[in-house]
DNA sequence: CTCTCGCCTGTTTTT
DNA sequence: CAGGCGAGAG
């Protein structure tokens, strides 16, 4: 008999040989291969030929999401004779976009492939700049992110008045941001009944907003919303592009927020040929504005839609299948679906115990060398996965200490890296001389003698005579600065007029490279490097973005330094990622959606780390740290480990390992357990795994330590060694040891700390 | 006025 | 353990 297993063992080679002709063959004899390579199974069939009207797509983890999308568009253009033109696809990475329009170049070729493809953020910019003359503003804004947001804000709130002490910006900026992301403008924002903090929100996102106009920016929310708002306040801009754009598709739905939602749903209404594919089990992004109501209530928009169900998966083993399916099970709330497959069991899944951040990284580079020895697996075939960047740290440097190749997606961006930015800075006020934030951070780096308080002066000036920083850098002379600081900053003001004169003409990398010369950063840098390790690999990040630069000036030479400024604000860490590299990937689980890698490692399966702490107050933060696992599970395809440590370092002190309660909702039957943690003596070692949880019965709790472990006693502890007990503290599970490890002390939580009695 | 040094604080996830 | 911020010296 001709198993799936099979059968899909001989499609895969004649997939990608199928591919490689398609390019070369003529339309008639590329249908034929395209049927064979196709393989879609009757959901995916129908998800592909259905044309008209909207339709939702429930696409279960791993069930071939990306494939019946490309699939569609092919078909719309192919066989239903679309014009490219008409179709508008919505992605949620770069990457995927770029993905999609890879895949259906090879299909359709490159003059047939829709150019409309791409993130809500992407998209939305370009539509901005094209329609600027009619939204009412200027065509040459540019791009704030986070960290430009929270300057901002802070000035904001230092020229209200309103002290940082008592509004955490940090706390000002999110509001500011999800009141964007519900489409709530500053005014509606004062009007509604708020508490004494939103109040002082209300006066910052006032100015605020009015201080992004002035310095000519956007941040990612509004790249957003104004497009949204636009197309509610402008019916013409509307009605053009709801001509254009007849056929509609939007990837991961669950993730849209309110202003997301507004901006497809407003494009779509006039033909309603609206193709959304989502799972609301993958919904990992509510703190992010995030509405799961968007893809819930998809049918009552859309009575008449059609909706598709994809629940076969052909990513995973049946075991992980199982697992994640236990695991979503306990959720409330959700559509209610069954994955389901005709893959192998595969193995079980193993989880490991282990003694603290430092040993559950060794154990995951052992089980990594093994499964290469065994199976012989490539690196680029593992992963890493975990709740929080800080995570990534013990990884490295276990990774590092034996010499094996890894490369690490997301945490510090390499666009956010302070000389990478930088040096964005100078190019953004170049490209836009208004942009006050980036005046800033540029103006007096590397330090030339233009503190605080000429950088305010000449600002005030530029404000009070209405011109550009550039032109007031010119004319500080006028403003009031030292002769000194006049001086250095009509030097300055030159090179950056001279700069900003020759944007038309000149090649952003042309400008990039004048910049890094002038104004002799990287030269510092280079001179520091011999001493410095850290300004050897910051002089290294600046000669990346050089290169960067340059290679955007050559591949789209039309999109000019705005063109680059835009990439480099909005693309994500994982869409630089290269997954051929022969390298062991680390990422945190929000960066893993969408992904599939061959073998899965999840990380500090802790309480209070994940779920993370803040999550385990409220039962539907809880369900969303649960779909977070969800997502992490699917992404394995044959093997899935697990693992947690009794001990963590975390800022400074260490934190207990109490197994993560999502452990436990893994059936027996799928797991198997692993301990790197001998059971020797002493109190600590045998009570290690006492729960703390509603099944807390099944392990009691541990005796008082007070009768075992009393000042003067020896013990070893797994990270610091040999110590002397000076005091024993607390009750309960709060008792703390201080306890004396050489000339340290150390403080530890004697519960969780794995001591083992030693003779005195 | 500017710069540098040392203290303090605070870690969830990201387009 | 890093980066932001305040205080004192040049």
């Amino acid at each position: 008999m001709l198993t799936e297993r099979r059968l899909r063992a001989i499609l895969t080679p004649l997939n990608d040989l199928s591919r490689r002709l398609s390019d070369t063959l003529q339309a008639p004899y590329r249908d034929v291969f395209m049927d064979l390579a196709q393989d879609l199974n009757p959901a995916q069939k129908k998800a592909v030929e259905h044309v008209d009207g909207p339709l939702l797509i429930l696409a279960g983890a791993g069930s071939g999401k990306t494939r019946v999308l490309t699939y569609r568009i092919y078909h719309l253009i192919h066989r239903i004779g679309l014009d490219p033109y008409q179709i508008l696809a919505v992605t949620f990475t770069n990457k995927a976009a770029r993905e999609m329009k890879e895949r259906l170049e090879r299909l359709l070729g490159p003059n047939r492939t829709p150019e409309w493809v791409g993130t809500f953020h992407a998209l939305s910019t370009r539509l901005l700049r094209r329609e600027a003359d009619h939204l009412g503003f200027r065509r040459d804004f540019v791009i704030y992110d986070s960290d430009d947001q929270l300057s901002l804000v802070k000035k904001v709130m230092k020229e209200l008045n309103i002290s940082d002490q008592r509004f955490a910006p940090e706390a000002v900026r999110s509001h500011i941001s999800s009141a964007k992301d519900q489409l709530v403008l500053p005014e509606a924002y004062a009007g509604r009944g708020n508490n004494f903090f939103e109040q002082h929100v209300a006066r910052i996102y006032t100015a605020y907003q009015e201080a992004l106009i002035r310095n000519n920016a956007m941040d990612f929310d509004d790249l957003i919303m104004r497009m949204a708002l636009g197309f509610s306040e402008t019916p013409s801009v509307l009605q053009r592009y709801q001509e254009r754009f007849q056929y509609i598709l939007v990837d991961e739905y669950q993730d849209t927020n309110h202003a997301q939602y507004r901006w497809v749903n407003q494009l779509a209404s006039r033909y309603r040929n609206l193709c959304v594919v989502g799972d609301d089990d993958q919904s990992i992004y509510a703190w992010r504005g995030a509405d799961i109501r968007n893809i819930l209530d998809f049918e009552k928009d859309y009575p008449e839609a059609d909706v598709v169900r994809l629940e076969q998966n052909y990513r995973s083993t049946r075991s992980i299948l199982a697992v994640g399916n236990a695991i979503i099970k306990n959720n409330r709330g959700r559509k209610g679906k069954e994955l389901w497959t005709e893959n192998s069991d595969g193995d079980k899944i193993v989880l490991m115990e282990t003694i603290d951040e430092r040993d559950e990284a060794r154990a995951i580079a052992r089980k990594i060398r093994a499964e290469q020895a065994s199976g012989g697996r490539p690196l680029r075939d593992f992963t890493i996965l975990y709740r929080t960047n800080a995570q990534s740290r013990a990884l490295e440097d276990e990774f590092r200490r034996t010499v094996m190749p890894y490369v690490i997606v997301g945490g510090l961006r390499f666009y956010e890296r302070k000389e990478v930015k930088d040096i964005l800075a100078y190019l953004k006020i170049v490209a836009n001389p208004r942009d006050s934030i980036s005046f800033r951070r540029m103006v007096n780096t590397p330090p030339r003698g233009l503190g605080d308080v000429s950088v305010d002066r000449i600002e005030n000036f530029a404000l009070a005579q209405e011109i550009d920083l550039i032109e007031a850098l010119l004319r500080a002379s006028e403003s009031g600065v030292t002769p000194a600081a006049a001086r250095t900053a009509i030097g300055l003001g030159q090179l950056l007029a001279g700069l900003h004169e020759r944007l038309d003409m000149a090649t952003s990398a042309e400008i990039a490279r004048r910049l890094v010369e002038e104004t002799r950063y990287l030269h510092d840098l280079e001179m520091e490097a011999a001493r410095s390790e850290e300004a050897e690999s910051r002089a290294q990040n600046i000669k990346e973005l050089l290169a960067a630069i340059e290679e955007h000036a050559e591949h789209a030479p039309e999109a000019g330094l705005l063109g680059f400024l835009e990439e480099a604000a909005l693309i994500a860490d994982v869409d630089r990622w290269d997954e051929r590299a022969d390298r062991v990937t680390l990422m945190t689980l929000h960066n893993a959606k969408g992904l599939e890698f061959p073998v899965v490692f999840i990380a500090g399966m802790e309480d209070g780390l994940f779920p993370i702490a803040r999550a385990m107050e409220s039962q539907t933060a809880l369900e969303e740290e649960r779909r977070l696992f969800y997502v992490g599970i699917t992404r394995a395809q044959h093997k899935l480990f697990l693992s947690h440590a009794n001990l963590r370092r975390r800022f400074g002190g260490a934190m207990a390992g109490l197994r993560s309660r999502f452990a436990d909702e893994i059936p027996g039957e799928y797991l198997d357990q692993e301990s790197t943690v001998r059971r020797t003596s002493g109190w600590g070692a045998d009570t290690r795994l006492a729960r703390r949880h509603e099944d807390a019965d099944e392990s009691p709790d541990p005796p008082s330590p007070h009768g075992r472990f009393a000042a003067g006693q020896r013990v070893k502890h797994p990270i610091w060694g040999v110590g002397r007990i000076l005091q024993v503290a607390g009750s309960g599970d709060d008792v703390r040891a201080t306890i004396q490890f050489g000339n340290v002390t150390k403080k530890v939580m004697v519960r969780y700390a794995a001591l083992e009695k030693l003779p005195s």
